[in-house]
DNA sequence: GGAACTTTTAAAACGCGTTTTAGTTTGCTA
DNA sequence: TAGCAAACTAAAACGCGTTTTAAAAGTTCC
């Protein structure tokens, strides 16, 4: 086995540990049993190395996606909950990776999480409009960049510990019905619009006394 | 002066620098002519250093908001332009502070930086409900937040690099617009959508092969 | 003025990501 | 098999945010 092989290893399992504090380059030297500066030669960061980790998930994801029929639009939503439902399976490990995503000024993290995220939405805009469920003089390409905006913010607001699993998901919901209503064509705007509506009656309120972005209590 | 004031006043030259790299806590402390001790008993942590700074300078941004008058869709178009010509006056400053923002957990970052900007927008949101222009339905706190997330993607990711200053604010517009459409009455939609099909043309492919999220060259 | 307190200080320390240096092992090739 | 380049090692170092400790300075009140 490979020492690359050792340290995604190595790496994978320091983030799947419920307290993923004990992610430090000097643990997973230790782990991998290798020295310190060796992740460093073989993926040039800690990012990096997070960043070859979660590249082996991408096909599950995309299999658990289409796994089930869903029509044009309703797959938008299906993304959301199929993403939810891996994270709650391995939170602490999605947490450890997302977080490592934030600061991302790094190409690798780009290409191997953005770039997959954005074809795959950009794929479902374009097939909705083939369908006729949007409209016509819509860009796959922009609409898609504006959908994965929204999505991925509330990715990272649930990685960051301000909201729960189930808002991030209704949350992501609303944005996508919100955005896909402002592109839809007529026959396929009020079902949207009545999904959004339904949403915001089951989300909490966001005011100053709200829960949203404001983490848990203050121990010191 | 109080020290307070010393520190505070240390930490925005700093953040004024060009690169703010210079930005650490030594170097702070340095600069204000007090112990590296001293910050920390004071505000608690870099981000809260940062938070007393950027605090002083909400008011500025409302003032700007509404100097000009706008109709109750037109204004949250003009709360984008308005907040790049802020950061167009200085993006060292407002870089430093949003980049401390990313990995915020910390309730004073929230308190000054995500609450007031979510009220601001709920209560255009309220006001575009009432002129009709959005459909009665909607509850203003949970659009509000969908918005709040399209734009402070946009603004992270400037923040980042990973968009110029023109494309931030090209794409928050086409968010907004997209979204507001979503939500608009029979009345507004129209105008909506078509200042986002005029955008969209304007705005660059993200493919695999393009800028967006594609860092500046890798230098090694 | 002196006692009790808070604030501030210098200095060292901790763990972190990362880099450097110099020496060792490994694996291919002539 | 000898030689050589690449991979790998241990160990120290750098700067970072942050915390700790013990001493000094400043403030408040009797």
């Amino acid at each position: 086995m490979s020492k690359r092989e050792d340290v995604i290893l190595a790496a994978r399992e320091l983030m799947e540990a419920q307290d993923a504090t004990g992610f430090s380059m000097r643990n997973l030297a230790e782990v991998a049993g290798v020295s310190i500066a060796t992740p460093y030669n073989l993926f040039g960061s800690k990012q990096a190395v997070i960043a070859a980790v979660m590249d082996a998930d991408l096909n599950d994801f995309r299999e658990a996606l289409f796994a089930d029929e869903k029509d044009e639009i309703e797959i938008f939503f299906h993304l959301v909950d199929v993403t939810a439902t891996l994270f709650a399976s391995s939170p602490g490990y999605y947490k450890s990776g997302l977080s490592a995503l934030e600061a991302e000024s790094d190409p690798a993290l780009a290409n191997h999480f953005g770039i997959p995220r954005h074809v795959l939405l950009k794929d479902l805009v374009s097939q909705a409009i083939r369908e006729g469920a949007l409209a016509h003089p819509v860009s796959p390409d922009t609409l898609a960049i504006a959908l994965g905006q929204q999505f991925f913010g509330w990715i990272q607001a649930w990685a960051r510990g301000h909201v729960s699993l189930e808002e991030m998901t209704s949350r992501a919901h609303y944005g996508f019905a919100m955005i896909l209503a402002g592109a839809a064509t007529d026959r396929a705007r009020p079902a949207l619009f009545d999904r959004a509506a339904a949403l915001q009656t089951a989300l909490p309120e966001a005011g100053p006394n709200s829960t949203l972005k404001q983490p848990e209590a203050i121990h010191e």
